[in-house]
Formats: structure tokens, C-alpha cells, sequence
DNA sequence: ACAACGGTTCGGCCGCGGCCGAAGCTTCGA
DNA sequence: TCGAAGCTTCGGCCGCGGCCGAACCGTTGT
């Protein structure tokens, strides 16, 4: 009856609603203080530092001191990747959050889900990919095809040195406020970075929501009227 | 501060160990009556009761009715794949089952993962495709190439008709006790179902467990010999 | 009709664990 | 060298939630 390792511990852990807001803060993929997380969950520092030794022995969180201020990351992509499915599962089943506070709309047009672009924007844009034959979609997986390559490369982004990395190149990642997919995986993670060296989008200092500026929008639309354009030459 | 869905709830649901055993036996993919499932947890009918009304109403569990039985099952996929992550972290972090049972070296073998088959065998199986060119691999994400399904038709697995299905044909699964993917979907399932008719394997009555007979290593092994030769002839 | 069985509801016990106040430790800046 | 800031440890309070015994309800089979 027993059988493969034990979930409920690290099932409770994230269970606790104070812990559960810090590994929420934590998953913008910052690497944040003790004292900023204790904040996040509003709760004084003493009971945060408590949680967090926790969630840092069960090998959840990777701290790093830095004079007197000790910063904490999600320890792997593989935690935030429960977490999103986490939230997947609590939006199904309508369990939003109680009172959806005012800045909840900015968050769902756009947010950073741990290093790469989740939100209405995302999504788009993964859908323009794969429409025009950048990515290609094989069941619940991409690839980069060689037209992608090329795009990418050309705009700017050095995708040789990406597949050099051990971290795949493409992958899905579900979108709990689309419930679609859209891009994550190390072309992901480059996309945004891109994305935030030309400016067109700004990470929110306090929480997840990332912000398409003015540039950002007309770069974004060009990239999928270019795929308009290919999409009707194809047709 | 306050964003995205609630996943304190959902996995707190999760975190308590009698309601963990509960779903952990439910990964089986098979539907459990209530007596069945106290009985899993260690805990008496009433108390069963009380936890499995908690997660049907959060949409974890189905229920069905039928007769003086109540079988539960778990709602959908995801519910599957995240508890199958909550199994991964806790291998990761050494959190592995207090005392393993002798049992246990089985179900590392070979087990059920949700409608699939999981274990050492489907990880080998798994690998032998992708290698042949059965399955391509790309990045994380797997699709079936015509090589590939010819040789499932030729099995007897109608692919066409999986293919019609809303469920995605192939996915990867991350397999906790390997620590690789082995393959989930439509045809992985498909796969199961197909071993299961042969004969190849057996499914315990009790567990997870999936026992290959030795009809089943058989054929197991003349599939990585065809795929041997298909790799030596290919280099 | 009745007994047996599976499941649920109710009530009360009890312990685990989250919370904070106070105190201590280390690092930083003046 | 001293004070302030960030974090942790300790101790004690308290409430939530899991657990079971007992009683209740519906189904099944005889």
C-alpha cells in the first residue's frame, strides 16, 4: 500500500497559504529576501524565516547569503512547472483567488511564468509561431524549424548558443489564464530577455505582471503580420 | 500581492497523508470505492469520507455511483501529471517512502501511470523508439512519424482512431523512479491496453504494480532487437 | 420484512503547526 | 566602536483540522 515517494510532504508544504504566496512571489524566477517574502505573505520576518528554512530543507528553494540579506530562488524549473500546474488545477476548478485585486487584469494580459512569457501576449504569439511554420507542433510538443531558426537569428537572438545548453530549446508550458500553451524552455527564456534589452516590455518590480510597452506592442504586431503575410502566401 | 489562483487549497488538499495515499492509489487510473480507499489510508470508513467529499468537491475526484458503492477516480489528466511532479520533487529531494516495502523493487520495474505504462520497461521501450525513428524527439515533446505508426498499425493499434480523439497522441511522461520520459497519450495508453490484451502483462489487483510476463518480455525484446537492427542498419 | 453492508453525518477529543513577542547573532555603515 | 538593519532562535499561545465512536440512511439479498 505504500507506494513511491511521499507527495504529502511536499504537498503540505506548498499548502500552507503563507508558503504558497511566497513560492508564488518566487515564481517571477527573482531571487528574492527573506524580508520581501515575508512581506509578500504578510507575515512578520520570524514565522517567514521559519517557512523558508523548510521549503529550503525539502530542497523546494536554493538560498544564497549576500551580506546580511539572504536571497531565495525557486531551486528548479521542475518546481515551478507543479506550481503551474497547481494553478492550473485551482483555476479549473474555479478557485480563483478571493477578491481579484485591480492589477489582476495587467497580470492575466501578460506575466513572466519563472523566466519566460505567459499571459494573452504569449500565447499569441506562440499560436503565430506555429501558424507559420516556426515552430512546429507535434501533439503537445514543439520543435524550432529551420524557417524559425532563421527568424530568431535574425532578429537577433543567438540560437546556436541555446542549443548548446543542456535546458531543451521549446517547450510547452500551459498557460493557466489562457488554459493554452505557449512557449517556454530556453527559447523562451531568450525570447524575453530579447524582449526586455530592445524595451519592449518591463517587469513589474513587486509582482509577476510584465509590461508590453508601446514599442513592445508594434514589434509584437509586426511579428504576427509577418506571419499574416506568410500564412496567406501559403494558403 | 495577492495573485493567480489559489494553490494553497489544492495542495494542502494534497499535502495531508491520508488524503496523498488516497490519490496515490488512484494514480492506477483505475476507480476506487470509499471502503477500498480507507482502507489504502490507514483510516476508518467515516474518515474517508469525510476527506474523499473534500476533494470531490474541489474537483479532484469524480465520483460514480453504483449500487451501495461509491467509485472515485481522479477527475482528469493534469490532476495525474501534477501529482506525478509532487512524486518527482520528492524523489529529488531523497524524500523517498519511509521503509520501501519488498514490494517496491516491482513497481520500480513496472507499474501504471494514470492509463499508461511506467518503469523501467516503458523508459526502455521509450528510448528504443525514439532511437529507430519511431518517435521523433524534439527538445521535451515526441510525435509519431510514419515509420512509426505503420509499425503500430502493424501491431494491431488502430492509430487512425487515436488520432481522432481530442487527447493528444503522444506525450512525455517524466518517470519519478528513472528519472527519463517514457511515453503517455492517447498511444501510450493505447500501448497499455494493447499489452494488456496480448497478455504481455498483468495488472495487480491491489496496486500500481504491472507485471511483464515472460510472453511480455518476448515481445518487448523483439521490438529493441527490430529497432537494433533498424539502428545498425541506419549507421 | 429483516438483517447485513457500504457509506455518511454528528459530536467531541486532541495534537500538530502556524503565529507572534522577545532576545540573540551577524553584517554593514558611520 | 557603536547603532541599526536583516535574519534567526526560543518559548508559549491558540485554533484548525484530522481522528474516531455512535447513530443514521439507502441498497442489496434472502
Amino acid at each position: 500500500m505504500k507506494e513511491g515517494p511521499s507527495i504529502a510532504e511536499v504537498a503540505s508544504l506548498i499548502g500552507d497559504p503563507a508558503r504558497a504566496n511566497m513560492l508564488g512571489a518566487l515564481m517571477s524566477g527573482r531571487a528574492l529576501t527573506a524580508g520581501e517574502l515575508a512581506n509578500e505573505a504578510g507575515i512578520t520576518a520570524q514565522t517567514a524565516s521559519g517557512h523558508l528554512a523548510k521549503l529550503r530543507e525539502a530542497g523546494l528553494l536554493m538560498v544564497e547569503a549576500q551580506g546580511r540579506h539572504r536571497y531565495f530562488r525557486l531551486s528548479g524549473a521542475d518546481i515551478a512547472q507543479v506550481i503551474e500546474g497547481l494553478m492550473g488545477i485551482a483555476a479549473r476548478t474555479g478557485n480563483l483567488r478571493t477578491r481579484t485585486g485591480p492589477r489582476d487584469p495587467d497580470m492575466r494580459r501578460s506575466r513572466v511564468c519563472y523566466d519566460h512569457m505567459a499571459g494573452e501576449w504569449a500565447v499569441r504569439l506562440f499560436e503565430g509561431f506555429v501558424e507559420t511554420g516556426r515552430l512546429a507542433l507535434a501533439d503537445a510538443a514543439v520543435s524550432l524549424t529551420p524557417a524559425g531558426k532563421a527568424f530568431f537569428v535574425a532578429e537577433g537572438i543567438d540560437v546556436a548558443a541555446l542549443e548548446k545548453s543542456r535546458r531543451p530549446l521549446c517547450r510547452t508550458c500551459l498557460d493557466w489564464s489562457e488554459r493554452r500553451p505557449h512557449l517556454g524552455g530556453a527559447l523562451g527564456k531568450a525570447v524575453l530577455d530579447h524582449a526586455m534589452a530592445k524595451g519592449w516590455a518591463r517587469r513589474s518590480a513587486t509582482s509577476r505582471t510584465l509590461t508590453v510597452t508601446p514599442p513592445g506592442h508594434l514589434a509584437f504586431q509586426a511579428w504576427l503580420s509577418a506571419d499574416e503575410a506568410l500564412r496567406r502566401r501559403a494558403s
